[in-house]
DNA sequence: TTTAATAATGATAATTATTATCATTATCAT
DNA sequence: ATGATAATGATAATAATTATCATTATTAAA
């Protein structure tokens, strides 16, 4: 197979998304690194967003619209806002351990995801509803 | 606001999704659904799907490529088959009510989705790897 | 240090999934 | 029956993501 060779837009985006704390997109991402490496190409991002998810150095979150990136990868947990969208972190300790749960199960789990689904803060308190 | 009219394209779709136990893409759906209704186009079936899911009928799984779809919407998990996508269903019981997980947030919580990802037990057994 | 091999890039075309449009048809309350 | 309008099928449009390809950058070895 192929060796990876480094890039400073690599290192750019993976340095953007650990700077950050909130969960953007790949256009969001695009975005903030051509502050810093203005020729970066939107395909580039996604290339490497996907590189670096294969690698285990991010995470990527579906959500029935555009995906969503995060660098922690750390166990913690999120919350889709149904209002604005938005995705934020949850820290919590469901106090057992999940990838245990699946007793009677033929499968191999390596892992998991827990998203809930509800009004952020902002939204709560900022309610025009 | 409309209200809703009846129509047998939307009855066949949710009829399809009670009936089975996969987690079909909306052209799963669609391919299946024109077998009783040859005329029924792809668009119908997305409509129709959006609709349910808002009505509550049935969930939407959002998975980083297509959407899939279940017709059940008890509260049970999902893994997702790192091997071959496929997405199935998973009886356990966490135990917890993990929507009250949350607790110092200072947003609502209304529900949640749990995702396990791995092998699932199809893909293990038949181990080319 | 050149050099050779090839991974990564930027630009953009192509693809995929999903949604919008619109003329026609079906449903349903009167 | 009829009028209002929700739903449909066909298809165009959009949005997100991936593929292509000529050029550039990185790296290991000469």
């Amino acid at each position: 197979m192929s060796t990876l060779k480094s890039s400073k837009q690599r290192d750019a985006v993976l340095a953007n998304l650990q700077s950050r704390y909130d969960h953007p997109t790949a256009e969001d991402i695009f975005l903030a690194v051509k502050e810093v490496i203005p020729s970066i190409s939107l395909a580039t991002v996604y290339r490497n967003l996907k590189l670096l998810e294969s690698e285990g150095l991010i995470l990527k979150i579906p959500t029935g619209d555009s995906d969503r990136f995060d660098g922690h990868t750390h166990g913690h947990y999120h919350l889709t806002c149904i209002n604005c969208r938005q995705v934020i972190d949850l820290d919590i300790d469901p106090g057992v351990n999940l990838d245990s749960l699946p007793r009677d199960f033929d499968g191999t789990v390596t892992s998991h995801s827990l998203m809930f689904y509800g009004i952020c803060p902002d939204c709560k308190s900022s309610n025009k509803k």
